[in-house]
DNA sequence: GCAGCCGATGACACCAAGTGTCATCGCATA
DNA sequence: TATGCGATGACACTTGGTGTCATCGGCTGC
C-alpha cells in the first residue's frame, strides 16, 4: 500500500478499529495505525484531531440529519416530540448498519477514555438539537431540557440494545424507553 | 516551601487553579504547578491521576453525599423524588461555597478537555444515583432515567446559575428547572 | 537515645501523544 | 513542458505520564 493509495482516511479507519479490537486501544499505538495503514503518523493526525477521533468520524453527518429532522419537524409538534422524531432518523441509521455500531460500541465500552469521548459527541448533539430547538422559538430552558431528556432515552435505549445482542430492535426499544422516562417525570 | 511541608496535596490544587486563571490550562505545564507547590512533577503524579483531575477533588464526596441521601430518602418518595432530595444536598454545599464553584466553573468552562471531564463527572454521578436507587428497589431501566432526568436539570440550572453571577440563588433555581422539565416531558 | 522500618518525595530515564516545519511527490492545468 | 498546489514524508521537539531506585524524615520498639 503506497504512498499515493486513495482513501487514506478510510484506511486509517479501518486499521484503528482493526488494532483496538486486536490489542486494545491504549496497547494500539498511533505508529502502529499509520504502519497498517501504509501512512505515517503525522499523516494520522492531518485526519484526526487525537487517537480517539478516529472512532467518531460519522458523528457530525449523524448529527446533522438529527438536527435537520428536528428543523422540519410540524409546527405542531412539542419540543419533545420533535427531538424524538430526530433521533428516531439515528436510530434507524444504526439499526441499519448494525454490526458496526456494535463492533465499534464494543471497542467504545472497554476504554473509559473512548467512553469519555463519547459522552462528549452525545453532549455535542445535545447541543445542536437544543439550537435547533430555538429556531422554532423554544424557549432557551426548555429546549436545553427537552434536547437533553430525549438524548438521554436515546443513551439508555442504546445502552440497553447493546447489552441484549439482537435479541431487540433498536427502534421500539427507544419509544418504550422514551415512554418508560415520561412515566418517571410524571410520578417524581 | 520544602520538601515535606504539609498538605501536599493542597498546595499542588491551589497552585493548579492559580496557574490555570493566570495562564490558561493548556499553557500551564505540569512542571509549573509543581514548582509554584516546591514540587517534582512526579509527585503531582502520585496525587493525581492527570493534569484534570486536580481541579476534580472534590467530586468523590460530593458523589457519596448525593448517594447517601438519595439512600436514605423516605420509600415513600418516588425515583424522581430521591435524586432530586440527593441533589439539592449538592446544590447546598455548592451555594455555600459560590465563590470557589464560580472560579473554578470558569477555569472548566474554558476549556474543551475540562469540560469533558466534568460530563465525565457529571456521568460517573448519574451511575452512582442510579446504582443507589436500584437499591431502593427501582427497576434497571427506572432507575438510569430517573438520575440522568435529575441531573439533567441539575446540569441546566448550574449553567444558568453560572451564566448570571449574583442574580439567583442555586436551590430555587433547581427546584424551577426540575418543574420545567416534568412539563416538557408531560407535553411531549 | 538509638536502630531500623516505612511512607512520601526526588532524580532520572523512558515512552507515546501531538505539533511545527520544510522537503518531496504526483496530479492538474496552462 | 513548466508550474502551482494539495497530500504526504522526515525529523526534531515539547509535554503528559510512568517505572524504578535512591533518599529523606518521622515513628516505633528496645
Amino acid at each position: 500500500m503506497g504512498r499515493w493509495e486513495p482513501n487514506a482516511r478510510g484506511r486509517l479507519e479501518r486499521a484503528a478499529l482493526e488494532l483496538y479490537r486486536e490489542h486494545g486501544f491504549e496497547q494500539t499505538t498511533v505508529a502502529q495505525i499509520a504502519e497498517r495503514a501504509g501512512l505515517t503518523k503525522r499523516t494520522f493526525f492531518r485526519h484526526f484531531v487525537d487517537k480517539r477521533d478516529v472512532l467518531f468520524s460519522g458523528a457530525e453527518s449523524l448529527s446533522e440529519t438529527v438536527v435537520r429532522t428536528v428543523r422540519e419537524a410540524p409546527d405542531s409538534y412539542s419540543p419533545l416530540a420533535a427531538v424524538a422524531a430526530g433521533l428516531e432518523v439515528a436510530v434507524a441509521l444504526l439499526q441499519d448498519r448494525r454490526e458496526d455500531a456494535h463492533d465499534r460500541r464494543a471497542v467504545v465500552g472497554a476504554n473509559a477514555e473512548l467512553r469519555e469521548r463519547e459522552l462528549v459527541k452525545m453532549g455535542m448533539l445535545a447541543a445542536a438539537v437544543a439550537e435547533a430547538l430555538r429556531g422554532r422559538g423554544v424557549g432557551e430552558r426548555a429546549a436545553s431540557l427537552a434536547a437533553d431528556t430525549g438524548i438521554t432515552a436515546f443513551r439508555v435505549a442504546f445502552e440497553c440494545w447493546g447489552r441484549e445482542p439482537e435479541t431487540q430492535e433498536l427502534g421500539p426499544l427507544f419509544c418504550d424507553v422514551l415512554k418508560e422516562l415520561k412515566a418517571v417525570a410524571a410520578e417524581g
